[in-house]
DNA sequence: CTCGTATGATCGTCTGACAATCGGTTGGTG
DNA sequence: CACCAACCGATTGTCAGACGATCATACGAG
């Protein structure tokens, strides 16, 4: 696996204003959104007094978010040396799109129960914004708007506080690795599809065939995720890493006025 | 639901001795343990000031494992307020059960397919021991931590690190139902009979059939367990917190000798 | 060339401090 | 006596600085 020490600045670059909200949050948000859409690479380490000064915030800040972030496991720490970006191994990455698969699949079947029509509805809505993004081929990242989307508005349905939390500690550890399965060829087209015909299931209340249709769908993307994932292990030669240059960092300071 | 200030000392017990551990782990343990067995009631606040006293450790330690209890969902934080035993509500008790169910029967796949013959006859030794506990009605306790055994003896043969990880979390939340579900009648001897029949399922490499049975063993417990829950939440008359002597604390010190 | 040690980078933990905020208490007022 | 407002205490949120422990690595001795 890649230690991938080099790109250690260079990813910060939102202005962020100051919120009234408590700081950690707003730290904790901000990596977490770093994490996963790979400005911060798997492998990559995080160490605080780095973050202190990207971030502009006190040590004591920047550990407590280091916690949560362990916690939620999307990175992991070396006794007495300090954290890194979970660089989840193929098996893992197998694991958790399975566990995505039963999780997610649950949530469908609770949305089919439990949501309202105006949530079928902005369903329907979510699906076609996903298509047209898809059909216009946008860049990887604004397809995964869409599609993040979608799941919002199923989560949003199920109704449900704790399963939300789970599935979205689930999804966040996911989304590094959806980047690379999206862009696989064909893949988002036939995900297209797929979408379709479980909001058909839902629409027709057919909780069982939608929660399958779907749990299908996750087992079809964790495979292209899969296939590149190996592929991007393998050969070290051609660097798979993002962003090599060590530009300068843009000290974006979150700290709010005081 | 029960604020429940009152019992705020006299839930810490045990000696510990100095490990040669990160010492936030060890209050991370301890007040894990202490949440599980309800020495730590839910709804109780936990004020920084007070776990610093009755621990022994800086306010730093038990803020940084305040916030990965936090992540792990079994506190909750109310901004400036500070935090709390989560309390699951009905509905979050349920979906719980839900997703345990969901990732436990994926773990028994995962052992159907990947453990070796050992493990196979570990499970059905700990099936054993839990009948035993069971038999000779020994107290809640005991009879929680054989059946824990159980579990452990299923995710270690799942051998998956990440599945490991994501269950142990859901375990935790669940732990502090479970008391008051095995505790009902009946039950643990129902339980007896299905972790046989899953066992003797996985014995004959029925990987479906196993996931199944244990899906409907979970659910059981499930039913009786919420089933529980709901009587001990609408009446408040009956006091269900327990311990509410205001014993003087017996100040374990986790800190190291240095 | 190998091995033990010096050195530096980081983490782990502690202490003390201070502003911001929440909740309840107090005291004034109609 | 009821009600509203200002006040005060308890607690959290965040910061700064310090120091030992530990691991990695570079370096010099043998």
């Amino acid at each position: 696996m890649p230690p991938a020490t080099p790109p250690s600045e260079g990813w910060n670059s939102k202005p962020l204003g100051r919120v009234a909200a408590p700081l950690r949050e707003q730290v904790g948000a901000l990596l977490r959104e770093a994490i996963a859409d790979l400005r911060l690479v798997p492998g990559q380490r995080l160490v605080e007094r780095e973050l202190v000064d990207q971030l502009g915030v006190s040590r004591t800040t920047v550990r407590e978010v280091l916690r949560e972030l362990t916690a939620e496991g999307l990175v992991s720490v070396v006794p007495n040396r300090g954290a890194v970006v979970t660089a989840p191994s193929l098996e893992d990455a197998r694991d958790l799109y399975d566990v995505r698969a039963s999780l997610e699949s649950l949530i469908v079947e609770r949305f089919c129960a439990r949501a309202a029509r105006s949530q079928v509805l902005r369903l329907g809505a979510a699906v076609d914004g996903f298509a047209e993004s898809v059909a216009e081929r946008q860049d990887i990242r604004s397809v995964l708007v869409t599609k993040d989307r979608i799941y919002e508005v199923l989560v949003e349905g199920a109704g449900s506080a704790a399963l939300r939390q789970i599935a979205d500690g689930i999804q966040a550890r996911v989304r590094m690795l959806r980047a690379t399965s999206m862009s696989a060829d064909g893949r988002a087209d036939a995900s297209v599809d797929e979408l379709r015909a479980i909001a058909a299931a839902i629409e027709a209340k057919d909780a069982v065939a939608a929660a399958s249709l779907y749990r299908d769908h996750i087992q079809a993307a964790s495979v292209t995720a899969l296939r590149n994932l190996k592929q991007s292990l393998s050969p070290d030669p051609p660097t798979t890493t993002t962003t090599p240059t060590t530009t300068t960092t843009p000290t974006t300071d979150v700290r709010r006025t005081r």
